[in-house]
DNA sequence: CGGGTATTTGACGACTGTCAACGCCAGTGG
DNA sequence: CCACTGGCGTTGACAGTCGTCAAATACCCG
């Protein structure tokens, strides 16, 4: 649990580069967007690996991220490392309401990733004058809110296996949900390395090979490459003992 | 880890009952307590022991607490428990944003306490009316977001003993900081019991006491019926990682 | 004083972390 | 084309934290 701050893959700092390119937003409400586009910055093209901002810097942009995945993850001072959310196309990034100074988790680009950038100065001011932009960014905060929860119940009373059922099963489930995948598959690209998934289920990297190998040999699971199959949706969800919310 | 649901005191079921009384609004900014006054609804007195609201229940109504502590706390299909926040005088309870159906924690009284409820829906009108309160609303998730998280890495990565000096120093900070307790003052009042400590930090009760016990033997700690003395806030501090924020 | 709850303690075992190696694979450079 | 290299996955042995079960003691309120 030492080697994290600069571990595996001498997690280089962070950098990005501007790029252009045209794409939707995903998050802000259509009667937003020419406002919006106004207001936002270009994207940016993040390779694997890097990290988008760290733990203690400035919080003056949020992103929107298009593609690829995102670990958050929070550090304490002994180099601890603990996954908070994994962030999927259109979710929503590094937002802190006005009068934040720093923020407080750092984000690392799971694969190769693009975001689309705004001030954080900008929202606030189309949070006054959109009363319901506003209304949707809160919407959104309760729904991290309550992932965070589900995520506590997790580290605090399940088991490995439940745990990583859990992660597993979710993220399929969002996947399917913003249609990233096909309602009816049954396989998925899963970018995370076993390091990653011990991130977020507060386990060592060697623990969770385990317990991935054990799902495997109980036939749920299948694991090739970058990809993931789930063989038995209905037991991982079981197993995890997790519960599709409305939105994910 | 089973006999949670109704466990140990027969945790009865929510009840409240109105009362009148007098108070000022410790979360909503001055200048919309005119308005905030016309739509709150009257106080409710709460028992010990008793929930506010539960898990799955409808979210029509938000709260303040005036008087007493709160556990929020979530709950799987299993009967296991996990502590998501503790609730201090000032605190702002249950809010759920627009279009949410349910809420997905509940809320335990912990001493007797004092509460002032809001309907959802005036607030979100309040929140069209007044651009700030939005803005206010959202600093408030976001603090408690980035308390959340800090307990999610104390669940994923920290020692029992260092989850449990994590919770004392916080709630210390955070009842000075909001001046429940004298700036220099070197105990507090402490009604959670060592269940509800465990439900916090993830621990089995027995566990938890020994935990305490060792910190008490270590000196750190001293209790006395529902108080606690805390001799060495440094060494606290230090143990459960804990660094004071900005806001508490 | 009595009943019920909370705290405390001991014995025991399971789950998970730690340490240390090895194999596999992809990208790199000769 | 092939050897090399670094990252990731895999495996084994072992230790320690923490959970479980069970029971005794202390405490609080009526």
């Amino acid at each position: 649990m030492s080697r994290f701050l600069t571990p595996r893959s001498q997690r280089t700092q962070c950098a990005s580069c501007p790029v252009r390119q045209n794409a939707l937003f995903q998050v802000v409400p259509l009667s937003y967007i020419e406002d919006a586009q106004s207001r936002r910055t270009d994207q940016y093209r993040l390779a694997a690996r890097r990290t988008l901002y760290e733990e203690g810097g400035q919080a003056d942009m949020a992103f929107t991220l298009f593609e690829g995945w995102m670990l958050l993850y929070r550090s304490d001072s002994d180099g601890r490392r603990q996954g908070l959310r994994i962030a999927l196309p259109g979710d929503f990034l590094g937002y802190m309401p006005p009068g934040s100074t720093h923020i407080h988790h750092s984000a690392l680009a799971v694969n190769n990733a693009v975001v689309c950038g705004f001030r954080q100065e900008g929202l606030h001011e189309m949070m006054t004058r959109h009363p319901d932009l506003a209304a949707h960014i809160t919407r959104i905060q309760a729904r991290y809110m309550a992932s965070c929860q589900s995520h506590m119940l997790g580290l605090g009373r399940k088991s490995a296996e439940q745990r990583i059922a859990y992660l597993v099963a979710e993220l399929f489930h969002r996947l399917k949900y913003r249609r990233l995948i096909a309602a009816d598959a049954t396989s998925m690209p899963f970018p995370l390395t076993q390091e990653m998934v011990g991130d977020m289920t507060g386990l060592t990297p060697v623990h969770t090979n385990r317990v991935m190998r054990k799902l495997r040999s109980e036939g749920v699971l299948q694991s090739e490459r970058s990809r993931l199959e789930v063989l038995d949706p209905e037991v991982l969800a079981r197993i995890g003992g997790f519960v599709p919310e409305e939105p994910a």
